[in-house]
DNA sequence: TGCTTCACGCAACCAAAGGTTGCACATACC
DNA sequence: GGTATGTGCAACCTTTGGTTGCGTGAAGCA
């Protein structure tokens, strides 16, 4: 059960906001941290402020163009993220599976008793 | 694509500390602030903190028993919160996917031009 | 009964994170 | 040159995760 999770990676896609920005920057294949802040409820520095923790950690890239900077998402990071929520998400599923079968087992056995006792 | 992600249930098992107490409640069957905090890194009164969210958002409840306080996983409120996740999970799975055949069927349509003229 | 122990709750306090406004600066465009 | 626009930086505010310190009430024991 490998729950060695990357907190800093996990942290980073735990924000609402940051999530959306990953969407909005999958979707249009990149942007600044202006056009983000059209799509998004906070302002510009919110966003560059956002954008800075996600490169900080790798889900993305900048590159200078003129007085533009252009983000985009590293898709080889993003996966490894996307396995880590995986993986939580399958060792928990599994974790829950496994007490409602054992509740299960002794819901049987106390049936069977019962009707022993009939 | 439903990204239709409830922001409190998400935030809460978005914080390192909060999903270890899950874990936690989950392997020893429920617990209290004192007791989980004794296999944890933080104090009981921060530990008091998290359990509050927990609580606040369903996924644990109390049951008072003289002076203790125990808490216990609400499972199928958990299933919910391990439900988005695997959905965010697989919408981004997918949508790296799709990029990955887009690019991937440009580079063979250029192989072919190459091709030709040679 | 009375004293001690232990689990809790509450309050004050602190640092980091997410957000805002305001302003200075550099690049693009007329 | 002058103006518009994309950025960066700084100050500030609020929330959140964390701490310490202290008061209280139920359990357990002389």
């Amino acid at each position: 059960m490998s729950l060695a999770v990357d907190d800093d990676l996990w942290s980073a896609i735990g924000d609402p906001t940051r999530r959306r920005m990953l969407d909005l920057l999958l979707s249009e294949g990149g942007g600044t941290a202006t056009s983000l802040s059209e799509h998004l409820p906070v302002t510009r520095q919110a966003v560059a402020k956002h954008l800075a923790v996600l490169d900080r950690v790798g889900l993305v890239h900048v590159s200078t163009a003129g007085r533009e900077r252009r983000f985009r998402v590293d898709h080889a990071r993003l996966a490894v993220a996307v396995d880590q929520m995986t993986d939580v998400g399958a060792a928990w599923d599994a974790r829950l599976r496994r007490i409602r079968r054992i509740a299960e087992t002794i819901q049987r056995r106390r049936d069977s008793e019962t009707e022993k006792e009939q």
